[in-house]
DNA sequence: ACCCACCCGTGACAAATGTCAGCGCGACGA
DNA sequence: TCGTCGCGCTGACATTTGTCACGGGTGGGT
């Protein structure tokens, strides 16, 4: 437990997440807590940077999964304008990649969303104090699941062939010639160790490498 | 807006979402409101009944992603033992088949999780009071998009399919024919419109088919 | 009794997919 | 300067995938 401050001034707050209904809810959670006060609420990660130039927090809570700009793009643009607001990721899935990938953006923390509730304050307070805050599993596995191994054009196809687009489509939205695209994905295949396309999505998403 | 009940008991809850954040969060949101008492709180569907039997609750809100046994399941467990128990299912998904699914299952309304946090608390005052609430643009739409068309065995087929296996893969995970795996799938892949396997399996998940 | 839908299987075919070798280009570091 | 790497392209090849026609079996309705 992180020793509660006894007479400074409240942590100023930003949250940024893009279901309504989770954003006010976590509200009133760290609104429980009389040193922390929640001074602004987004719903997109295009709006954070303006948001923080409005009310200046000292700690912005953002979710990765939103709308336009997502988390780590948004923690990096905070940084880069406001270098003294700290950032703490608040995310649903514990991909490995993210966290590098938050972490070399900036953030100072990294919070799944099945932490006990009663931990997230204390998270706060930690990052607000400097220290560094992330899962002690999730901090290992990131270790072991390295870089993405795939390169900026590789990443780009098997990302547009999530949906299941054939090689012809995936061509005309690409501006490449279809075996260009089939080159892309088989060199994916090999890097994920997949047997398909679509098992190297599944893997290259688990490891939050698109 | 719904009138506040002047001087009745209040309404308890049960809380059920695997996402602890979340659960604590909403937990606070709606502790908030003077007529409601969060009185159980559960990480997985499986756990739901028996809460339910424990706590008493006049309502039950679920949430539909969830390990083991999903909150369509549960719902249909809660009403099936306890029919005076309303369901209020949250997600994230606006799934027009959960709608459906949710409905016919015996819960009270269906709430999207970026609906206001605001409006959270009346529509559990609803669900209490005996009215049904949904989403009005979500119900629209599922009443477009259908029951599945899918049979029992394709849906299975495509549901193993998801995470990219080889047609020899599921015949053996099925221990079916690789001819009748294909047979299926080709169905299934008709059914939905799509061009291929892949792109069967999201048209199937958009619409909560599987 | 009949029809119908679903299930499982076979066999054969065309199309899509994955793999490989090889070519040229530009960028970047040794 | 050279070697390496990523990028884009081609062409050829084997495999996988998707489609279709067909048959047999079961069970539920009318």
């Amino acid at each position: 437990m992180t020793p509660e401050p006894e007479e400074t001034r409240p942590i100023r707050l930003l949250l940024a997440d893009d279901q309504a209904l989770v954003r006010g809810a976590l509200s009133a959670l760290l609104s429980l807590e009389r040193d922390l006060d929640v001074v602004a609420e987004v719903s997109s990660g295009d709006q954070v940077v303006a948001a923080v130039r409005e009310h200046r927090p000292d700690v912005a809570l953002l979710d990765v999964e939103m709308p336009g700009m997502d988390g780590i793009e948004a923690t990096a643009a905070v940084r880069a304008a406001f270098p003294d607001v700290r950032v703490l990721i608040v995310t649903t899935f514990g991909r490995p990649g993210f966290v590098r990938r938050a972490m070399q953006a900036g953030a100072s923390g990294f919070v799944v969303k099945d932490t006990p509730a009663a931990q997230l304050a204390d998270a706060v307070r930690r990052v607000h104090a400097g220290l560094r805050v992330v899962d002690p599993a999730l901090a290992t596995e990131s270790l072991f699941a390295g870089e993405s191994p795939l390169t900026a054009r590789e990443t780009d196809v098997l990302r547009a062939a999530r949906g299941g687009a054939a090689v012809s489509a995936l061509a005309r939205a690409l501006f490449l010639s279809e075996g260009t695209v089939r080159n892309h994905l088989s060199a994916a295949i090999g890097k994920t160790g997949a047997g398909n396309r679509a098992e190297a999505v599944t893997i290259a998403e688990g490891n939050g490498w698109l």
